[in-house]
DNA sequence: GCGACTTTGTGCCAACGTTCACAAGCGGCT
DNA sequence: AGCCGCTTGTGAACGTTGGCACAAAGTCGC
């Protein structure tokens, strides 16, 4: 029941957020915690958590609950977040501005390595604090702070560009907010978040509520 | 096979990403599409791909293919973006900003109702043409525009009572950007995005990977 | 009109994920 | 010490998703 075990994605998915919870019950000073309370805290069912906790080892004691302050501990090492992380952001235009200033990253181990554009009216600019340094810097960065994600906030056209150089450097994970698909190398992990791709599949389930009522007239 | 089917969840999702491709397809002059060249497109195996359509009914030719225009109508159709569907935004900080700008969403079959906040000092301001509204203002233009749809775009810490507002003004859809579960009635739909929860995800993977290369000596 | 070729639509099975239900284990109380 | 109540950890059933492989159905060339 050590590391060696596989670790379902579905499962790692959720330990992120499970961990995210816990981070709040630290601050609240609890000690302990049950798998019912976590599981009500994270949005899941408790039999769900305490499975996917199993695949971490067992930390639990029986008739008591888990300690906080142990299970957040055992899953940041899982999830290799124990010491800060490395990223560099590519893009800063809207939503690239955004995410550069976004607290949340430095809060839950990570730091922005570095911030880049193709733009040179950007260049040289400060985002909370760090300065937009231009493409050609890029392979630099990368390998002088050791980066291993890179996140690709560009227009759609320039991201299949952007990822290409980011694999080059040495990046081997990578966050793509662009609306395409990217083609990267097998031992390359991209995850995608697209906006509107979210708002269809909500917009979807409207669709469905409003045919459900015409159904029952 | 028509729309009396159940269409599964997976299937959705990947359908607004077909959608996505097609789109390009019929900018660029493209007539027909064989599942094989879609598949590709939308980074799926073309089986699934065939599989996800035949959900919606038969509107391939075998021998040639979808022919662009039926397909997205269709899937338009069946993702309910066929005409401009409204939602209301709240929370202009750094991210919501961002959102506000982002022409996606238009280009997407996504109209902004309203901006909201709950910082006086923003109210009034106008953000890609739009003015920022006070919180009061939601409930009524909620209910004029018949908006269906929110984006939660605020600290974690009002997204809770933000949530609470809109489905109190009939809201039953919810996009939330904080790092949160939302507590809402059984009839609301809420999807989440939590960018350092994707970062979790992808470090976890460079975890393995170092892992795995430690175990190759 | 006919045959060869191409591509769809789908039945089937394997892999994955979720949920239930309960035995095993631990702490506290008497 | 022994019993009781609580909570974990997990085996086993169930539902969902993914992918192969192939018959059905159409086009194109002659």
């Amino acid at each position: 029941m050590s590391e060696g075990r596989a670790i379902p994605e579905a499962t790692v998915a959720r330990l992120a957020v499970y961990l995210r919870a816990l981070n709040s019950m630290v601050d609240g000073g609890l000690v302990t915690v049950s798998s019912d309370a976590l599981a009500h805290a994270a949005g899941v069912n408790s039999a769900k958590l305490r499975k996917d906790l199993s695949y971490l080892g067992s930390f639990g004691t029986r008739g008591v609950g888990y300690v906080v302050e142990v299970l957040r501990e055992q899953i940041s090492t899982c999830l290799g977040v124990t010491e800060h992380r490395s990223v560099v952001l590519v893009g800063v235009g809207n939503l690239g501005h955004a995410l550069a200033g976004y607290g949340g990253f430095r809060s839950r181990g990570f730091r922005i390595a570095g911030l880049f554009d193709r733009d040179a009216a950007v260049i040289g600019e400060a985002i909370a604090g760090l300065p937009v340094l231009e493409m050609a810097e890029l392979d630099t960065v990368v390998r002088r702070e050791d980066v291993s994600i890179g996140v690709i906030a560009t227009p759609a056209a320039a991201a299949q560009d952007v990822c290409d150089r980011l694999v080059a450097s040495g990046v081997t994970s990578i966050l793509n907010f662009a609306p395409i698909v990217l083609a990267v190398p097998g031992n390359v992990d991209v995850r995608k978040v697209d906006l509107a791709v979210e708002l269809q599949i909500l917009s979807f389930h409207e669709q469905r509520k409003a045919a459900g009522l015409k159904a029952v007239l």
